[in-house]
DNA sequence: CAGCGAACCGGACCATGGTCCGGTTCGTGG
DNA sequence: CCACGAACCGGACCATGGTCCGGTTCGCTG
């Protein structure tokens, strides 16, 4: 996961801060009321009494206002990975470390399935790929295939490659759509990582 | 890839056929001249000098437009992949037809992403994963992972994971923004299948 | 407390994907 | 050649994500 390297984060207004947290109980509000999809910027801003700019300001796209509801536990996961006991931070092999990140990850989704997925959906979205969050993860999980034995180059796709099974779409489209279950994810992710584990043992050796 | 169960697919009324082919025609010309991101609905319809209605009665949404602008080569990729010559076609082991089919996408990637790209991702798509392309895709590699002895439930869910990885919104993801190279992501593929093969040997033994 | 600039707010506005339905055109049976 | 229903067409209409900017509020400073 790593740096991340928020800058300074100059803090909000007081009443840029009131509002914030207006909008995001509003959106939690919304979303409880007409699920995750029904979550339209104009709702939440009129549930929060706010005019839709703000919202925007504030977070500055539908997604990114999801991302901020999960934004806490999404944190805590980060937190776990870069300094939290084995397996999910450090001291742990790396192809435990990877299966412990997605195990855990896997957890989040299917607990936040509807929310993840709709949050890298949405209209415009230019690809989730982007956000912090996102950009957090791939950085992990190349960093551990490295220290499985893959070149940087490799590991940075493979890294990739990887996570987008991990994607809320993907996962929310193969348990909603395609009727898997958790289970069956979560070993077929533990297929993943150690094929792509065992690859490099392979090629370093 | 298989069945499609297409239907029997009533003929176009000559008009409607007419419009289908001006349309078509006039999406070509807009993309060759604003970029695949600059193709809207009503461009194409203006250019096609018909309404936007009769765009979205022939087409249905934006993606399969896109799509059926690929259609002719991708129809050429399923006739491959279910009669052609090895290692596309029958006659070859699992691995490599897998590699194989994952190459001759790639190789379509590479040449279309704009285009697949901006298929997959555009507002409202519930999930390019639908399409009967993609879903025909997922069909024929399900039956490879099974071919090379996953069970059913493995194949289906282990076919899902590879594909996301031979989809155009990643493929251009990794190209174009993370600047990696084809050669690159062909080795990644191969690893990929190898490691999911591989994985299913160990299975049976 | 008065003054002031930066930061913020609101809601009108835009672009675009997608829907709808009254009027038109096709092509088939008589 | 005519009549008629099905299929199709067009473009007005809707919903929604996102932008913009004039007016307001904050909070610091003298």
């Amino acid at each position: 996961m790593l740096p991340l390297a928020d800058g300074p984060a100059p803090p909000l207004r007081a009443d840029a801060q009131r509002n914030r947290e207006r909008v995001l109980c509003a959106a939690a509000r919304v979303i409880e009321h007409s699920g995750a999809a029904g979550l339209t910027m104009e709702a939440v801003a009129e549930e929060a009494g706010v005019g839709k700019g703000t919202v925007f300001r504030r977070f500055g796209d539908r997604s990114s206002l999801l991302h901020a509801l999960l934004d806490e536990e999404e944190r805590r996961l980060q937190d776990a990975v870069i300094a939290g006991p084995p397996p999910l931070g450090p001291g742990a092999p790396p192809l435990e470390r990877l299966i412990a990140f997605g195990d855990a990850r896997l957890d989040h989704l299917v607990r936040h399935g509807e929310l993840l997925a709709a949050a890298e959906l949405g209209p415009g979205s230019t690809a989730g790929d982007q956000h912090p969050v996102a950009v957090a993860a791939r950085v992990h999980v190349a960093y551990l295939l490295r220290l499985a034995g893959h070149s940087p180059d490799c590991a940075s796709v493979m890294s990739s490659a990887l996570l987008t099974f991990l994607s809320g779409a993907q996962v929310h489209h193969l348990l909603a759509d395609e009727g898997h279950d958790p289970a069956t994810l979560r070993v077929t992710w533990h297929r993943l990582a150690a094929g792509a584990v065992a690859d490099a043992a392979q090629q370093v050796a």
